[in-house]
DNA sequence: TCTGCAATTATGCAAGTGTATAATTGAGGC
DNA sequence: GCCTCAATTATACACTTGCATAATTGCAGA
């Protein structure tokens, strides 16, 4: 009859961040920012909803520090995947449209976080600034990828391809993601090595096979 | 002091129903489905909130009507573009990839309204069954312009160049939406143009350009 | 002009929202 | 072991949300 006090154990600042932060994550990917109340939040943290004041001024500074983690996640994705590539540029390429087009990345968790953003990056000059930032960074990747491709045009028409072969990517994430089962294993990634291939002039399909030989 | 009750004109049911939907369309496209409420709504239609109760038995009614609405309105679009191109196959694909790439398609409006029904989307069977019907009826439609394209392959080929076509247009249609200071005018749509007619081997740029002479 | 009814407004309510603040308690240093 | 203090919980509040229901009123037909 009498009201326990909930037990609870004192966790480090850090972590506490942490787990806050991909709850949130968690619930925007799962039903939108509709979803992702305070009381949500702290409820799949294993917390109590005060908590997050505690570590938040705000909700909305949660919300940004969420949108934040998540983007420095995805552009690191993007920065190990270079960086495990190998030298040659047609396969740096080709390792970089593969990676983009199977998961984790292809992923409808990652969609429904996107699409869960995105007005809130629109009203809120912080997250746009993040936003841009990241988009151009890599788009900018691409376009470097593609100007060291043997018989690379200037930066204009690099900057070209490189939106292009970008729009490919985006494309084909979005329906892998949005269909995951209308498409067979492989299939996004080859015809996005395909694609690509075909705007930029290069046999990515025959490259990445060799490479993927290789590893094997 | 005498709380004077609102004045107001009755309207036909249709056009009630056709406003209250506009209305919240207009709302979710600025800011998702959080800032589409009841109140907000009946507001931007110029009506009182319990107006819509006496139109929609709920609030996802109206949702539903609103996404059905909007689909049907997005293909109706599309059969126009295809009625008012010419005979040639290789000019129906351009018409049919530019009107995908320049407004009224391109439009940050329209991606508003994309994402801010995902979710709802993934949620509600209705909604979901919508969604499904017209994409496929979408890249049917692009698998029909490919497949009469002069030396096309199998109905597998087809599919596989739709699935890429459909991608880039996507993406570049993403792009667009989302940065739309970032791209010259006529940008997106030649890249989108040359990338189609990388990936199914035509030259719609030519194509495209001695069409539009014709109209001027 | 009057009358009836459906379209519309007004009011109210229970549940959920973010936030503020006070009350507890876990755990490290002495 | 105890004390301290920050980490955590509990409670409360003002506000918004969707929905229900009662009160009005525009307007078509007599």
């Amino acid at each position: 009859m009498t009201g326990e006090r909930r037990k609870f154990r004192r966790e480090g600042e850090e972590r506490r961040r942490e787990a806050l932060i991909a709850a949130a994550l968690d619930l925007i990917a799962e039903g939108g920012a509709a979803g992702a109340t305070v009381r949500a939040i702290a409820d799949r943290a294993g917390v109590t909803p005060g908590l997050i004041r505690h570590y938040f001024q705000t909700k909305e500074e949660l919300t940004r520090a969420a949108y934040r983690q998540l983007m420095e996640d995805m552009s690191g994705d993007n920065t190990e995947v270079l960086a495990a590539a190998q030298d040659d540029p047609v396969a740096r390429l080709a390792a970089f449209v593969s990676a983009a087009l199977r998961p984790p990345v292809v992923d409808p968790r990652r969609m429904g976080l996107w699409a869960g953003f995105i007005h809130q990056v629109r009203r809120d000059p912080d997250m746009a600034a993040i936003h841009a930032e990241t988009y151009i960074a890599y788009r900018d990747q691409l376009q470097g990828l593609i100007a060291a491709l043997p018989g690379a045009g200037d930066a204009a028409s690099c900057r070209a391809l490189a939106i292009a072969c970008n729009g490919v990517i985006d494309g084909l994430w979005l329906e892998g993601c949005a269909l995951p089962q209308a498409f067979a294993t492989d299939e996004l990634e080859q015809i996005g090595l395909s694609a690509v291939g075909a705007i930029t002039g290069q046999d990515l399909l025959a490259c990445r096979r060799t490479q993927e030989e290789n590893i094997a």
